[in-house]
DNA sequence: TTGTGATCATCT
DNA sequence: AGATGATCACAA
């Protein structure tokens, strides 16, 4: 049984008071936590209709601040919150969303400073049970960790993040698509495709496209669930 | 309407 | 089957 339902929702104060808080959730149903939430999770093995549902879930569990725009989950401790869909053969489900992409002022942009960084320099990996085989409330939260790529990880996603936003810089959009880049890689981001929005700088060409969003490969995070050992391949199975 | 949370569904 | 493109819900 857990009996650790009993921590209270406001953010934490420190960076371990948030990884303890997290580690107490791990082995709970979603179920569990939606009814102690009060949140009402779709009965089916399907999240057809609730696609960012347990993204939120985890961050009123976790205190996350909500709405929070351009900033990480946790402003005040440098902490972006990611869940994270594992299937029973300990492999990711899903490429991770990261960020909108830029479409004006590129050539001002920096790696340094852009959103794609400023969230994944630190991050706060949650697994969560994927396999359709169970239905959504009957699935177990895994182990969370903490990511904060090494110089090598940083380098390879710098360079993914350079190619990617010189081809929106030099107006080769047109050329851009999902194919490109190793860990970090560009898909469409919008409501609908007819959603179209200006891309480009007065002084260039500007014209419509549909928003692109920045999106992890599921290599990467292949490689970050491998890294933390044997037994943790099975850590949402076997919590 | 835009941004944040993502997963679905089709194509290769 | 895995990768790429399309889409869903909700808050501000």
């Amino acid at each position: 049984m857990h009996a650790t339902l009993a921590f209270n929702a406001n953010s934490p104060s420190s960076r371990s008071a948030l990884l303890e808080r997290a580690h107490a959730l791990a082995g709970l149903r979603l179920g569990e936590l939606a009814q102690h939430f009060g949140v009402i999770l779709p009965q089916a093995k399907s999240l057809l209709h609730a696609k960012g549902k347990l993204g939120t879930l985890l961050e009123r569990a976790l205190g996350a601040s909500a709405g929070s725009m351009d900033q990480p989950d946790f402003p005040h401790l440098g902490i972006e919150l990611k869940t994270l869909p594992v299937l029973s053969n300990g492999q990711p489900k899903e490429s991770t969303f990261v960020a909108t992409a830029p479409l004006h002022n590129l050539s001002r942009l920096e790696w340094g400073n852009s959103r794609v960084w400023r969230k994944l320099k630190c991050v706060l990996w949650v697994p969560i049970e994927a396999d359709p085989h169970f239905t959504v409330p009957q699935r177990r939260i895994g182990q969370p960790f903490l990511w904060e790529p090494s110089s090598y990880e940083e380098r390879i996603l710098r360079q993914d993040w350079d190619e990617l936003v010189g081809l929106l810089n030099t107006g080769h959009r047109h050329v851009l698509d999902g194919r490109i880049g190793y860990w970090l890689h560009v898909r469409p981001k919008a409501a609908h495709k007819r959603d179209t929005k200006l891309h480009g700088d007065a002084s260039k060409l500007m014209d419509k496209t549909v928003p692109i969003g920045f999106y992890l490969r599921s290599a990467l995070t292949t490689e970050l669930l491998l890294r933390l050992g044997s037994f943790s391949q099975h850590q949402v199975a076997d919590v």
